[in-house]
DNA sequence: ACTTGAACCTGTAGTTGCTACAGGGATTAT
DNA sequence: ATAATCCCTGTAGCAACTACAGGTTCAAGT
């Protein structure tokens, strides 16, 4: 194996793809991030590629990607020549779940305006946030949640 | 403490405000939940009103308050004769996270819907999803979420 | 009264995606 | 040479549950 000419350490690449050095060592033992090259003293050393790879799954994962996700997503793109109708349907089914992710979060937003529109300093006995939150016929959780719970 | 006429297991409990047994004794051991009262052999047994609280629970959760929330949110509500100004702000601060959730969540919705777009059944080569998430100029990320980062 | 089967119990460990130590060793700059 | 700063491994912690394992109790049917 050549030596790495423009080597860097594992902080200056956390660095700069955003994250911290204890995350690139947790990408790697769930081996996202494959294993670095080391130095006679065992000091992990890293090139562009890994500054490229740390980064696209850093904006993946900012996108809302799980982790899971993203490793078919590596796995993808570590082979140029497939067809991408896989990656379109990863993102795809990501699509629909960040859009039912938004209605819910939407109608989140509504209804603490509405308790907070509401409550004009009056006593907690009369207010409407403690009233919206114990009331049993409230419709948004229980119809549009059935599967969809979880930010991944 | 007289005996509660129709009181229910940790089953219907559950079930009724939507969640799990296991769920409910959790509740029960971070405090949210407060011990129930129990059979001769040593089961839980509920009332209306730990049914009413359990469905705020779940509400309040549903609605993104994180547990610590939750808490304060039912402190508040056993004094009913406290000014609600707490809750108000309580909601008020959850409110500005949702909303800045909501705006990063949207940024992303129509970054993807552009992805899945473009993305018409060429080869991974050239897939602009890869592309995009392999950018390191990609500016959504970066600028918009200081400290807005996880759902609570 | 007895038996079956579902519901329940406690306690512990797993999940996801990191983050934060502790207690050392390596590298780099002066 | 030595100090400052990096880096190492390994383990434990976070939220907010969820899922067992291995045993007990309850309610209903016969």
């Amino acid at each position: 194996m050549p030596e790495i000419s423009h080597a860097i350490g594992i902080g200056e690449l956390a660095r700069r793809a955003g994250c911290k050095p204890e995350t690139v060592r947790y990408y790697e033992r769930i081996g996202l991030m494959g294993d670095a090259s080391r130095t006679e003293g065992g000091q992990r050393r890293y090139g562009e590629e890994a500054v490229r790879r740390l980064t696209f799954i850093r904006h993946a994962r900012d996108f809302g990607f799980s982790v899971d996700a993203v490793r078919e997503l590596l796995a993808m793109s570590d082979q140029p020549d497939m067809p991408c109708q896989e990656v379109d349907a990863v993102a795809k089914h990501h699509l629909e779940e960040v859009e039912s992710r938004l209605q819910r979060l939407s109608a989140l937003r509504d209804e603490l305006k509405r308790m907070v529109s509401q409550c004009a300093g009056s006593k907690v006995e009369s207010c409407r946030i403690i009233e919206v939150l114990s009331d049993h016929q409230l419709c948004i959780s229980e119809a549009a949640h059935k599967g969809a719970h979880d930010l991944g």
